[in-house]
DNA sequence: AAAATGCCATCAATTTTTCCGATATCGTGT
DNA sequence: ACACGATATCGGAAAAATTGATGGCATTTT
């Protein structure tokens, strides 16, 4: 794999043209370097993909199987940099977005920075608003679209998703905290300790989704809609979450170091995705920003967004 | 279409490790050939594809879209080097292949030569048969395949046919006939002219097909099986005739010129293709054979075979 | 027959591209 | 403030591509 594209080109105008010296004044260059480029193409392929006769040159059998890739090969490439040419930074036009706490908070803010450059004529829009309120935004037409925990969807009959990104839940302790010095905890270890529970987005329910699949409970000493109360009371010392890495930093407003590590147990991973009401037609705007997600996050692999260790 | 395949291979490196430095140590170059580089696509893109930080890059929007790009390039060379890799040479067997007189003389000689060089583990049994020879032969197995003027296939329901080549028919005279110094001539003014008739290949019912057309008919002066005996009819200005491109040759065996004009009247071109029974599963070689021509004919644009003027 | 033509292969010199290694720069974490 | 890890930049070195001229070969023209 290490011929070049300007083989390729040459190639097809060889054998498009049938003689090697036609083909370099089409290609504004010598007959010399075509032969030359020709012949390399040969040896990198290890095969002949041209008679030579005096009259010109023909295609081998190889050659014409070759041709049919040159021709994809420069459909290809012709079409990534068409592609590009038509970037849609021309989009204008409006889009309401619908996103829970999670995800405005966390999720979006630098995501929205680098959209809102790429695409300057898109106004967005955006709402933070329960997952109830969300669900209903998409289906009376208030919102176009929505970021939001696509795990928590209630309405999956008429709302369409697609996940972005899955974060894992790990659990959260202070630095020095004994089940820290464990690779892997479990479940049944963390039912032991205090516990502070996150209660927005659902965080709560889905909790308890996941702990009354274990003969335990947390001990929840303190329940709060507040990441950063979670955070800080983490950091100090005071208990334990079972969080996800999205909102994961390693430092809490104190400055008190945060250490995280995976459960045994099965725990699910928290789902960022998109919503929209299943039978709606997008709109421009909206389905720009469908599609701008969807290729930044969906494309570079559906893997999960990591914390550091 | 002006950046290079290193270029490709570059950015999906560095869009993979998110890291140039990282991703020139995978490519065992340095990182600043690698900098040098994606500074060069894009440049040559028009487009920013990465976003430099300080911990690293990370794709724009168009870089991503770039990247999926970039990845179907990558997969269409390597694909095109993998396919040449197999090259069916190593193909052994035997196919029974049926001609017809004009395609045994002037199409295959030339292809054989290459094929059994291509293949040389196939052996080409072949026959010049008559049509309906070739026709019942196909039917009853006794031949694999046939190279024959698919135009005049009678059983064409249980015959498949495909065509390689369509060649021209036109007015041939020689170099100083009257119909020379006009452009194009029409089936009128043929017909005032003493004409020698082809019967090889059923190329008189072909020509009476079309002449029957106008309320014209040939003056045929002579009637033969021998194309070399038009050419020298032709040649000496004795008549002209209506011959395909594929049998012309300027010179004929006394050394004279023929000049061929284009018919002003719709005249059918001759079309010689593969025929093969419909149900038949094609032998191992057979398909080879098949192919081959498919490849080496039919892939190079279903154009004409043309004659010089 | 001989000369001319049209074609591809080859070669050395030159230009262009690519690469390297060292250095500059920038932001973050310590 | 400082070190660290990342990218950007620069001049010189190396490699690749290109050129223009030359030669061989087969066909066509004289």
């Amino acid at each position: 794999m290490a011929f070049s594209f300007r083989q390729v080109r040459y190639f097809i105008a060889v054998a498009d043209a049938a003689k090697i010296s036609s083909a370099a004044a089409d290609l504004n260059v010598s007959q010399s370097a075509v032969t030359a480029a020709i012949k390399a193409l040969e040896d990198e392929l290890e095969a002949r993909l041209f008679e030579r006769h005096p009259s010109g040159v023909t295609l081998t059998y190889e050659g014409h199987q070759f041709l049919q890739h040159a021709r994809s090969i420069e459909a290809t490439v012709s079409e990534a940099t068409r592609a590009l040419r038509r970037t849609g930074s021309a989009e204008t036009g409006e889009v309401r977005v619908g996103l829970t706490y999670t995800v405005a908070a966390y999720f979006l803010p630098q995501i929205l920075a680098r959209f809102t450059r790429a695409f300057p004529g898109i106004t967005v829009h955006m709402q933070e608003l329960a997952r109830e309120d969300i669900e209903s935004g998409l289906m009376n037409g208030n919102l176009d679209i929505a970021v939001m925990l696509v795990s928590n969807l209630q309405n999956s009959l008429s709302i369409d998703s697609e996940i972005l990104v899955r974060s894992r839940r790990r659990l959260w302790a202070c630095a020095d905290h004994h089940l820290v010095a464990r690779e892997t905890v479990s479940l049944a270890e963390i039912a032991a300790e205090p516990y502070v529970m996150l209660t927005v987005d659902e965080a709560d329910d889905t909790a308890m989704r996941y702990w009354r699949k274990t003969p335990h409970l947390p001990k929840v000493i303190f329940e709060t809609s507040s990441v950063e109360a979670v955070r800080s009371m983490v950091a100090t010392g005071m208990g334990v979450s079972i969080l996800s890495d999205m909102v994961y930093r390693p430092w809490s407003l104190e400055g008190q170091r945060i250490e995280v590590r995976p459960v045994s147990d099965e725990v699910p991973s928290m789902d960022v995705g998109l919503g929209w009401r299943r039978d709606s037609n997008l709109s421009a705007p909206a389905r720009v920003f469908y599609e701008y997600l969807s290729l930044t996050y969906g494309g570079s692999g559906h893997g999960f967004v990591n914390a550091k260790p």
